[in-house]
DNA sequence: TATATTCTGTACCCATTAGTACAAATACCT
DNA sequence: AGGTATTTGTACTAATGGGTACAGAATATA
């Protein structure tokens, strides 16, 4: 992204990519509605021409720390669909959730979900974004359990699309009761009794 | 609140009851830190002085609304503590749940969760506000939880208070869902695999 | 009708918002 | 060293943010 070279010119003089994990931290704290230019400059240690002219625009600048959210390596979504059960792929999200939505090396919570919620009209594309990342994570999901469900591991009679809106509704709630400051164990004792509901292969 | 007896002077032109309506409709879509005053004003339909007359500034306003939010008739959280068992107190939360944050005669999910979820440091005491909201509606289920277990309908090695944060935390992600386009129906569907989770009384 | 009281509408306040123009600064490449 | 390319810092813009002063309008009481 931005430039693929710039061996020509005065160097830049941040790192871009630490940078962008300080607005992601700002965002993920503030949503996008409640951060402004100043708190972003601030955190990142530039100034807003460096900021417009590496990420954009604060709206370019939040859809890039959000992809650094989701491909950052402690990430556990997508990975746990890589899981050999439907056990282990849900128990790899709830608990993963439990664990990452807690980590004190960040803000609590999920900027997916919390990034912006309800939003002002300005915020509508950004807000848009989110939503299809959450709706492509339970689909993808969702395709895991059919998988599942064509192999045996998932009873024939379970709705998958119903079970995969149920992780993901509780992982969603999980993400709130970060931000409320829950615990990381308090949210295990949470995907415990999340993991009742899923059926037992057959 | 505010004037007890306005008998003398120009009357009210507005409504005061229906302009706070107007207002938690604007909060509950756009956000505390998402609602501008030109919009409060806007949808209310009156100018920014009465709204300062009346309800003191964009903050007492917020909490009036959430006021209004938590008292309205259709309010299923607190009335569905009475009833007799914690199956049907399970079930009066959820399926009260589904419905209400998917009515269309109001935004769509929950204006306690969706509020100031993540939010500028100027919200932060609406946030904070919302913060205990949310806990003190989870204490009180768990109360009642409790109640429940000492008359024997729910098992004396039930961990009440993570039942009760797991039901929080349902009904929090239906929120996010209902937010995200989700109907009735699916979040129906999501309440009945929930209440798999909860333990028949003994 | 006069007066006290309250509310409404306009017009303003200052701070902050997202975003940019431009000149000085710093590098590479002859 | 000189020219070219790029980034940086300062200083700006126009618009909007929350909030208020004040004069006029509308009522009850006297």
């Amino acid at each position: 992204m931005s430039k693929t070279k710039a061996s020509v010119g005065r160097p830049r003089s941040f790192d871009e990519n630490e940078a962008l994990r300080k607005a992601l931290d700002v965002f993920w704290e503030k949503g996008y509605d409640g951060t402004s230019l100043s708190d972003l400059t601030e955190a990142m240690g530039i100034n807003k021409p460096s900021l417009y002219a590496t990420f954009g625009n604060k709206d370019q600048l939040f859809l890039k720390a959000i992809e650094m959210y989701e491909n950052r390596p402690c990430q556990f979504f997508y990975p746990a669909l890589e899981e050999k059960t439907v056990e282990s792929v849900a128990q790899k999200i709830l608990y993963g959730a439990a664990a990452s939505f807690t980590d004190r090396s960040h803000p609590q919570g999920c900027v997916i979900v919390q990034g912006a919620l309800s939003c002002s009209e300005t915020a509508a594309q950004v807000k848009e974004a989110l939503m299809n990342k959450r709706k492509e994570g339970e689909i993808k999901l969702r395709e895991r359990l059919e998988c599942a469900q064509s192999h045996g591991d998932l009873p024939s009679d379970a709705n998958t699309a119903a079970l995969a809106r149920y992780i993901g509704t509780v992982i969603q709630g999980m993400a709130v009761q970060a931000n409320n400051g829950a615990t990381e164990q308090e949210l295990i004792e949470v995907a415990d009794l999340a993991l009742k509901a899923i059926p037992a292969h057959e």
